[in-house]
RNA sequence: GGGCGCAUAGCUCAGCUGGUAGAGCAUCUGCCUUACAAGCAGGAGGUCAUAGGUUCGAGCCCUAUUGCGCCCACCA
């Protein structure tokens, strides 16, 4: 221990008190930076940037903690490391948020103008923009926030820019008329995947057409009769004996007074309905396709604000649903409703503000997929990128090989403006990286801009190379692409992953990753999603508040798997909590233990117990290091926990106290030696899971150092392997264990001290070695070895275990029958045990078929249980002698 | 319609390439032992959803079934 160290540690563990002086300080000193040794390896990792909208909610903590665990750890192992944050412009959300706010104020956005919109959407970003990154800082992430960036500002601009005019030039972006997803609410377009589809209660309405020239009626079923007024066919399957005299032929579509033919087409199940469909071509995909097959002409029910357009004077105007109601009475009234069933189907909804979308057809820019998604498919079919778990490729797979072109356009404002330019006067459309100063073909000095921007997701789908300077050639660049991993959860996996993976492909020539660490959703105790409206979030800034950043990401990681949603429960907290106070309780003993503790002291000979905590440690380092590697974080954390609580501060410690309590015992700087540096490693191990507390006690500890975080992580070294010490101290722990199991059982208060009779040859040594922890936790006043069990009084407990054998001698408290039936328990218990060993060993296919190593293992086990029941056995004759 | 996940102690979940089940919380018993009662020591609690199969051996692999959940497709 250092000299100058004058601190201590606080009585009670306290986040409160040091989290956020901490994290400030690792700020200021750079900590976060990459370290810029090009002679070591990088690792990189962007930061799915989270929306301005946004405030930090649970899937955000869980997401950047895992991020943050995988990039401390490398940095810790020496890795030049760089976590780029960064946030969204968030198009649509953000838009509505400001035009909510305007609202408020009066103001509307059409009256405001472009301009000034943009102009106060920027000073909204500006103040509000900020606050889910200050909230990250709360949660200990070690970003790099030198280097954090937007996804609206200049360098990611002209990416954007760039990537728009050349995916034009390649033919791969294109204007055209389109049926698209429009939702009413958002005002805007949106792409397929921006649709979610929710199951709805609804009718189907059962409608009769007069076929044209007869009295006979044709029925069909809809679920959207106020499309009817723009009906323009109705199409019934060629192979349909029902209708097979009727194709070609026409009817009358009832409200419209409007003859239209009866069309056959493929696309028309037989057995749904009465096997007839009307054709609406203006307002259904499908109905949209048969329209340009069939040629039929295409009739707008609504106009651009989705009321009732002018078809019908009498339903000017109304809403989608008025409009249902009334067309239904009215064909009531006609008599061409046959009938209302109740029925239930999807319906298409936003996914920003959860209305009902509805197809339009609209003329929208869109990305070629097709081009795009086929060496993307081959990236993570070859492996250049992973999913982890594995399983999520497929989801990937499903996606990619059937999606269609990407409509790229929005009609919002806040976003990328689309770097089209027409000319008023001849109608050219000039896409390009400047804005032109005139018309390349006719010259005209008369040109606009397209009014339209992007999808948010254009943007963000450059972000693992646009943060990093791309389109310059940048060092970075070459340092930090491709990233080494992409911690994202699945519900953004076609949103997202899909769209970087194609992106990186095409302008990096690379895919962005190399594995994308796929988590689940945070769920409230009763497994429902958390949502505003259900007011069941829980909210991380509390939690941080009220346990400490440490807790909530112990809580969020210990016993979890990737992939896996997680359900919350709250009651973790205190055990993360208890945690964190246990080891802060554990370094307050060391601390007070290594007062006069010099760190350039000769270290004395390692005693059995420091060799068995030692290599135990030794093996968490690997075991760790391992799990991580392979992201298996929740496995990792549990070992160190199991480690530190179970190993070191249940046993190490224990059993060093004599040794440290007497001043004068010979191997009292072995202990503070080794304690020093078991902490010291724990804390090490750690220190990505729970940064602040282990930098608290760290830098309180070894205050020459400024930071575990730069400290180098533990590593696995062969020279600290004691397999043997490790098995001796085991079977010391089994015989104190069976002691106090035997006190417990009757009821001996700790203040009675016993004698104990060990009796081996093997451990005589190790005992001897052992014996002042042997007392302490045995309870005993006096340690005898003997090499048989000659003379042993009858009224002495004994306790066998596999290596050892003790008696108790308790004398007067002893009764024989007692112990004698308690032996006879023991000995069936291992009975049992021996039987199934008996069973695999008597097996021929075993001894035949099982590998060499296990056959040897069982039969190892088997001598052992011989061993113990004779043992036992030979006891019962005695005492009965 | 296609795909995926989950089902293990009272609760929430771990369980690696098959070797005979673990943790936290809750519960029971005893302890104020000078790091920690936010603690220590000890205990109880499981036919690993069901039925088959593969195997010397299955919580784990295969097949089917049941229940719950998710994603994609979109039959009006």
């Amino acid at each position: 221990m250092c000299e100058n160290c004058n601190h201590k540690l606080n009585d009670k563990y306290n986040p409160k008190e040091f989290e956020e002086k901490i994290y400030k300080n690792w700020e200021e000193e750079g900590f976060f930076k990459p370290s810029g040794d090009k002679t070591k390896e990088s690792f990189s990792i962007s930061m799915p940037p989270p929306n301005i909208t946004g405030k930090l909610h649970m899937g955000h903590a869980l997401d950047n903690t895992i991020q943050d665990i995988l990039i401390r750890y490398k940095r810790m192992c020496g890795y030049n490391t760089l976590w780029v944050p960064g946030t969204d412009h968030a198009s649509i959300a953000t838009e509505a948020k400001i035009v909510e706010t305007l609202k408020k104020q009066g103001i509307k956005k059409d009256d405001l103008g472009r301009d000034e919109f943009l102009k106060k959407a920027w000073e909204w970003k500006k103040e509000y923009g900020g606050t889910i990154t200050h909230q990250l800082r709360k949660l200990g992430a070690s970003c790099d926030w030198t280097k954090e960036r937007f996804t609206m500002d200049e360098g990611l601009s002209k990416a954007v820019k760039y990537v728009f005019v050349d995916l034009y030039k390649k033919d791969l972006i294109y204007k055209g008329k389109r049926m698209i997803n429009w939702c009413p609410t958002c005002n805007t377009s949106i792409s397929d995947a921006e649709v979610e589809y929710e199951e709805e209660p609804t009718h189907l309405w059962h409608i009769k057409y007069k076929i044209t020239g007869t009295e006979d009626y044709l029925t069909v079923a809809t679920t959207r009769p106020e499309t009817m007024l723009g009906d323009t066919a109705i199409a019934v399957n060629p192979k349909d004996e029902r209708y097979k005299g009727i194709i070609g032929k026409t009817c009358i579509l009832p409200i419209m007074n409007k003859e239209i033919p009866i069309i056959a087409d493929e696309f028309v199940e037989m057995d749904f309905g009465t096997g007839c469909v009307k054709i609406t071509p203006a307002h259904d995909m499908n109905d949209y396709q048969a329209g340009l097959k069939h040629n039929l002409e295409i009739i707008e029910v609504f106009d651009e604000n989705f009321k009732m357009a002018d078809l019908v004077p009498e339903y000017k105007g109304m809403d989608i649903y008025e409009a249902r109601e009334k067309i239904v009475e009215k064909l009531e009234e006609l008599g061409n409703l046959e009938k209302t069933e109740d029925y239930t189907h999807n319906v298409g909804k936003c996914y920003r503000c959860h209305n009902t979308v509805e197809p339009k057809i609209s003329e929208q820019w869109f990305v070629k997929m097709k081009p795009l998604a086929e060496p993307a498919i081959k990236a993570v079919k070859t492996g250049e990128t992973n999913f982890i778990p594995e399983r999520f490729d497929k989801t990937y797979f499903n996606w990619m090989e059937n999606i269609q072109d990407w409509c790229i356009s929005r009609q919002l404002w806040w976003g990328h403006r689309i770097p089209a330019y027409y000319c008023k006067d001849c109608g050219k459309t000039i896409v390009s990286f400047e804005e032109p100063k005139e018309c390349d073909k006719c010259a005209s000095k008369n040109i606009y801009q397209d009014e339209d921007t992007l999808d948010t997701w254009f943007s963000s789908a450059l972000w693992p190379f646009s943060t990093l300077g791309w389109p310059e050639k940048t060092d970075d660049l070459n340092t930090f692409y491709p990233n080494n991993v992409l911690v994202t959860g699945y519900d953004i996996i076609f949103f997202w992953v899909a769209r970087m993976i194609f992106s990186g492909i095409e302008y990096m020539k690379e895919v962005p990753f190399k594995d994308v660490l796929i988590h689940g959703i945070i769920r409230d105790s009763q497994g429902r999603k958390m949502s505003k409206s259900l007011g069941n979030g829980i909210d991380p800034l509390e939690i941080i508040e009220k346990y400490g950043a440490d807790a909530l990401r112990f809580s969020l990681l210990l016993g979890t798997t990737p992939g896996n949603d997680i359900r919350y429960m709250p009651e973790k907290l205190d055990s993360a909590g208890n945690f964190a106070n246990k080891v802060w309780n554990a370094a307050k003993f060391v601390l007070m233990n290594l007062e006069d503790y010099d760190v350039n002291s000769q270290v004395g000979e390692l005693l059995y117990e420091d060799k068995w905590i030692l290599s135990k440690l030794n093996t968490l380092c690997k075991e760790v290091a391992l799990n991580i590697e392979k992201y298996e974080i929740g496995i990792a954390l549990d070992k160190i926990y199991s480690f530190i609580w179970d190993e070191f501060c249940d046993w190490y410690i224990e059993i060093v106290k004599p040794r440290l309590y007497d001043k004068e015992n010979s191997s009292r700087k072995t202990a503070q030696y080794v304690l020093n540096k078991v902490l010291c490693d724990s804390l090490k191990l750690l220190h990505p899971f729970m940064p602040f507390v282990t930098e608290e006690i760290y830098t309180n500890l070894y205050n020459s150092d400024k930071t575990i975080m730069l400290a180098k992580y533990p590593e696995y070294e062969e020279t600290l392997n004691f397999k043997v010490e490790e098995e001796n101290i085991e079977q010391i722990k089994e015989v104190i264990t069976g002691i106090r199991n035997i006190r417990t059982q009757m009821n001996i208060h700790p203040s009675k001290k016993s004698k104990l009779i060990f009796i081996t040859k093997k451990y005589k040594n190790v005992i001897d070695a052992s014996e002042l922890f042997i007392k302490k936790l045995g309870f005993a006043d006096n340690i005898e070895i003997k090499e048989d069990n000659k003379g042993i009084e009858p009224n002495a407990i004994n306790i066998v275990t596999s290596e050892l054998e003790v008696f108790i001698p308790f004398e007067d408290l002893v009764d024989i029958n007692e112990e004698i039936e308690r032996l006879e328990k023991e000995k069936s218990k291992i009975l049992i045990e021996k039987e199934k060993t008996d069973k695999m060993l008597s097996n021929e296919g075993f001894i035949q078929k099982a590998p060499e190593a296990k056959i040897k293992e069982e039969k190892e086990k088997l001598a052992k249980f011989n061993e113990m029941i004779a043992t036992i056995e030979d006891r019962i004759r005695t005492i009965k002698m």
